[in-house]
DNA sequence: CGAACACAGTTAAACGTTCTGCCAGGATCG
DNA sequence: CGATCCTGGCAGAACGTTTAACTGTGTTCG
C-alpha cells in the first residue's frame, strides 16, 4: 500500500504538498499539481482513512441503530438513510437492537468504540439508559428517530402517532363503526402508546368506548398480531372493525381473518397505520395512515450532519411529521347486523 | 476524550501496560490490572478506533454492497449479515448500488477509501469491471454474493438458480400445464438468466416449448412485473401458468391478475422463486422455491472473515446452495379448457 | 557461585495523515 | 534601495495506539 510519503518522493515534493493536492486545501502551482497527480495514479495511491480519522478526529461514519431489521418499516428507513448519508459524504453503519435494551446498550458501546461521527437511534425501552447519551451528546451527536424518550435533551424526528391513531379511527367511525378493536405494539413504546391514545381519543369524542377485551398489544410483529386477532375475533363478542398499529401486524390480522373464514371488509373492517412494500398486491388494499419515511429520514440526516459539522452546542431540535390517510378497500360501512350487536 | 496516556498517568503505569490490560495481550499483575481498570472507568476511557486501525491496519469493518436495498430479498440479506458480522466482532457498512454499475464503481472506491477489511458484493453488471477487484483481492478481500461474474477468481456464495427454475417449472408441468410463461429479471444477471434456463430445460425435457411472447424480462421490481404480466395476460393468447423469477415480481404479477379480473390459481397458476416477508398473509399462498438466505449469508461472512484473518493467499472458494420448493395454493392442475388452448 | 533465564514493566519507535509555523525569494512601496 | 509584505512550498510536530526492544529483578541450575 503506497503512502503519502511514497507519492511525495515520486513527485519530488513534500508530503504537505501532496496533502494539499489531495484535499484541495491550499493553492499548489499547476506543474507541481500535475506531478503529484501523475505520481498518485502511477502508484495507485489512496489516502488511509484510518490515519486521516486519527488526525482529523472524524470518521465520516454515521451509525444507524434500528429496533428491528426484520421489520419492513425499518428496511425503508435503512434504504433512505443509505442514500441520504451518502449524499452528505458519509457512510452508514447498521445495527439491529432487535427491540432488546441490552443489545442497544452494546450497540452504543460499539458505536462509541468505532468513533462514528453521529448516530441515529430508534430507542428501545428503558428511558433511564439514555441519561448517559444525553450527557455526552456533545461527543457523539445522537438523534432519536421514530420513537421518543420522555424528557430528553436529544434531537429527534418523529411522527405524530396520536394523529395517526385518530385519523384511522375517525375513518372507521365515519363509516358507522362503534365497536372498534385495536391491536397495537408494546405499550412502553411511544409509537404504540400514542397510536392507541389517538384511537381512544377519537372514539371518546364520539361517545364510544372500546371494550377492554378488544384492545390487545404485543410485539410489533406479524405473528403477534395474528394470534391477538385470532383470540379477539375467535370468540362471540367480536368488534366490527379493527385498528392495527403497524403494517406487518395488519398482515397478521388479515391472515387471522382468512383462517377464521371472516371476510374483509364484509365481516371485519381493518385500518392500520404504516404499510409494507408490495402490499399493493394484497386484496383488499389496506386503508392506512402512511409515514413520509423518506422525508423523515432525510430530515433526520440533515439535522444530524448539521449537528456534527456546525452546531454541537445548540439546543435540541425536535421535528414531528404528520401521517396521511390512504384509503383502500379494507373498510366497509358498518352493517345493521354489526350495529345491532353493539353492547 | 481521555487517551491511553491519561489512563497511564492516572494509574501510574506505562501506556504499554494499559494497552496490555485493555487487549489482554500480556500478563499484568492483579494489582496493576486493578489500578488500570479503576482509572479506565474513572476517566470513562475508550480506545480510539482510529488510532488502533492505523496501527493494526484493521478497521473491523465489513462492507455489504447490495444491488437494491428496496428489494425485500436484500433486506433479509442485510438483516442476516448484521447479525453474522457482529458475531465475528465486525461492524457492517451498507451500500446500495441500485443496480447501477457506475454506482457500484463509486462504492468500491469508497470501500477502499474507508479501508474496510472485506466486502460482500452483489455484483451489478459489466463483468469487465471486476478485473480490478480480482487483481487486488489480496488487499480488499471480496466475496461475490448471490450473483456470479464469469471467470472470476473471487470467493462466492450463490444459489443454484438453474435448479430453482427447474423445480418450480417441474411442479407446474406435473400439474399438467404446458403453456407456461415466465417473467424474469434482467438477462445480463446470472440470477435471471439461469432461472430462465432452468425453466426452459425443464420444459424441453417434457417436450414443451414456451411461446416467445410468454417470456418477459425486466427489472427485478414489482411494477416491472406488473406491466409485463398485464401485457402478457391481457391478450387472447395467454399461458395457463406463470413462473415468476422473484418474490416482488410475483406480487406484481398477482396484482396484474387481480386488475385483469383473473383468478389465481383458477385461471392462472403462479409459481415463483424467492419470497418476501409477510407474504404469508397473501391468499392464495405462493408456491415458490426459497433461498436459505440466513445460511447463505452466514457462510459468506464465515468465508470472508476466514479470508481476512487467515488465508489471504488460498485459491477462491465458491459455495452453491440449493433452493427448496415450498408449496402454497397458487397453482392448480391445468383444466381441460386450458389444455384445449394449447397451440 | 556466577551465568543464564524468566518475568513484569517500561521506553520509544512506528503507523499515515494533517496542519502550523517557518523560510526563501520576488513584488511593492515609501 | 532597503523595509515590508505576499506567496508557494517545506519541515516536522502532533493525533492515540501497538509492540519490539530493553531493563532490572529475582530464580534456577550446572
Amino acid at each position: 500500500m503506497p503512502t503519502i510519503r511514497d507519492v511525495a518522493k515520486a513527485a519530488q515534493v513534500s508530503t504537505a504538498t501532496v496533502s494539499a493536492v489531495v484535499n484541495g486545501s491550499a493553492y499548489v502551482s499547476p506543474e507541481l499539481k500535475a506531478r503529484v497527480m501523475a505520481a498518485i495514479s502511477a502508484l495507485d495511491y489512496a489516502p488511509s482513512s484510518a490515519a486521516r480519522s486519527l488526525k482529523r478526529g472524524r470518521t465520516q461514519l454515521i451509525a444507524l441503530a434500528v429496533a428491528d431489521l426484520a421489520n419492513p418499516f425499518f428496511n425503508r428507513v435503512v434504504c433512505a438513510a443509505e442514500a441520504a448519508v451518502r449524499a452528505w459524504g458519509y457512510s452508514l453503519v447498521i445495527f439491529n437492537s432487535d427491540e432488546k435494551p441490552e443489545a442497544e446498550k452494546r450497540i452504543v458501546e460499539r458505536v462509541r468504540a468505532l468513533s462514528c461521527d453521529g448516530m441515529i437511534l430508534v430507542p428501545v425501552g428503558d428511558p433511564a439508559s439514555y441519561a448517559r447519551l444525553q450527557r455526552d451528546g456533545r461527543r457523539l451527536p445522537t438523534l432519536l428517530f421514530g420513537r421518543l424518550v420522555e424528557d430528553d435533551a436529544l434531537d429527534s424526528v418523529t411522527i405524530d402517532n396520536h394523529s395517526a391513531g385518530r385519523q384511522a379511527t375517525n375513518y372507521l367511525l365515519d363509516l358507522g363503526h362503534r365497536r372498534i378493536g385495536s391491536i397495537t405494539g408494546p405499550l412502553h413504546l411511544t409509537t404504540a402508546k400514542e397510536r392507541l391514545a389517538g384511537m381512544m381519543e377519537a372514539m371518546r369524542a364520539r361517545g364510544a368506548e372500546p371494550s377492554p377485551s378488544h384492545l390487545r398489544s404485543g410485539e410489533f410483529r406479524e405473528d403477534a398480531a395474528y394470534s391477538a386477532a385470532r383470540q379477539m375475533l375467535g370468540g362471540g363478542d367480536r368488534p366490527s372493525a379493527l385498528y392495527v398499529a403497524n403494517g406487518l401486524m395488519a398482515l397478521g390480522a388479515m391472515r387471522a381473518l382468512a383462517d377464521l373464514n371472516l371476510r374483509c371488509p364484509e365481516d371485519i373492517s381493518i385500518a392500520s397505520t404504516d404499510t409494507i412494500p408490495g402490499i399493493g398486491a394484497l386484496r383488499p388494499r389496506l386503508t392506512r395512515t402512511e409515514h413520509p419515511v423518506a422525508d423523515m429520514v432525510n430530515e433526520a440526516i440533515r439535522l444530524l450532519v448539521d449537528r456534527i459539522e456546525r452546531s454541537r452546542a445548540l439546543p435540541p431540535r425536535n421535528v414531528v411529521f404528520q401521517p396521511s390517510l390512504v384509503v383502500g378497500e379494507s373498510c366497509a360501512p358498518a352493517t345493521q347486523h354489526q350495529l345491532r350487536n353493539v353492547g
